[in-house]
DNA sequence: CAGACTTTACCGTCCGAACAGACGGGTATT
DNA sequence: AATACCCGTCTGTTCGGACGGTAAAGTCTG
């Protein structure tokens, strides 16, 4: 392969890690794993889903074919470990944020639309990898499925708001989740603002919703 | 039919489409164009978008590759032209609904809304478009962008409306779609009828989103 | 016949996966 | 403490097959 047959992957893209050279072995594997599920999702945002092969992925890795699929058996393994991975962020993240708010109820709904404020990396992460979750496999988002059904039923028993509110909430993030993820006439981010202002205190003042929709009837 | 029994391609799936015998070559040919347009949605519904190949697209629409390929030059020429249908569709679809709705302000917006009351095949189809066009080649998407920013600037300023509340009618409406066409945690119909018509009474009971907001200050 | 339409046959490329080892840190044995 | 061995980690290569696309011959209609 190499010109002195070097025995080490081409480094290629300016990106190849620093790869450590003196740590215990068990360390520097899950390094390595993370290395290339970093990898992965860099490759989706800049290349596109269809450039996700698993030499590609290795290569900007610094890794091996056969390295990666040590620890990937499969691309399908990749997909999954992808999802495992940012959906846990976003779990957690979303979690202490809706600890930082003190709101007498619907805490979780307005760290949900806070997180939309701007597209965070975290939130990028996550659309692509579901992204390509769908292009390979529907079946691979199984799991993230459950995960936002959590969310939702936390939203709907838990929060100790409006049924129709909480749904508002999440349908309102995941809308400005999906024009960020399809680029589809994205709005300004004083747009974007507006409109969650106008949920978050639509959902905070109690009962202003169905205030509304009295009063018009 | 074949020699070794694949000279013609194979119907598997009963779907496979009568083929008219008697008809104006160019109508015919038209029709075989729809046949293709129509079996690649069916494929991308039914295996997902990774089982968009060129071979099973013609099979499935009862034509040779070449035939197929007669009629798209490419791949990518596939999934334009599935674009340019499917988004036709809703484009006209979405206007006959806003002229039918008689509101003093607001009828693109609550057309907007009452489409994705349920999934309706337009709205599915154009999902499953999109889908299979990110996959593919994120550029090809440049046209529907296009088009949703039309729909957004008439939401913006041809619709007498409040512009937050015009945008907030669209991320509803798009919110909900991306959760029908992930199947993340979709609502029931009754919860998603409920939204929907809190989000209607806002944006048609004038100012009153603007109360809400202003009483809470 | 002419041209639009359709088929058959075929090609080159790329991809996911399997595989047989090499390296080397840790651990047990002495 | 030195030695020997094991196995977790990683490498380079190979392979079968699928896929997108081409070329040219055939068929039907007008």
């Amino acid at each position: 392969m190499g010109p002195t047959g070097l025995g080490y992957p081409d480094p290629a893209m300016g990106e190849a890690a620093d790869r450590p050279r003196n740590l215990p072995v068990q360390e520097r594997a899950v390094l390595t794993r993370d290395r290339i599920l970093q990898a992965a999702t860099e490759v989706i945002k800049q290349e596109g889903v269809s450039s996700l092969t698993l030499d590609k992925v290795a290569a900007r890795a610094g890794v091996s074919k056969g390295g990666f699929l040590y620890h990937f058996g499969s691309k399908d393994a990749l997909i999954i470990g992808l999802l495992n991975q940012v959906m846990g962020v976003l779990d957690t993240e979303l979690n202490v944020l809706a600890d930082g708010i003190d709101a007498r109820q619907g805490a979780f709904a307005l760290a949900y639309l806070e997180y939309v404020q701007e597209p965070t990396k975290a939130a990028t992460d996550t659309a692509v990898s579901i992204l390509a979750a769908a292009a390979v496999d529907d079946d691979l988002l199984d799991s993230t499925r459950a995960t936002f059904q959590r969310w939702q039923d936390r939203l709907r028993h838990d929060d100790g708001l409006d049924e129709t509110e909480a749904l508002l909430a999440r349908v309102v993030g995941d809308g400005l989740w999906l024009i960020d993820l399809f680029g589809l006439a994205p709005p300004t981010a004083d747009e974007r603002r507006k409109v969650l202002d106008l949920v978050s205190t639509l959902i905070t003042d109690h009962g202003a919703a169905r205030d509304v929709v009295d009063s018009a009837e």
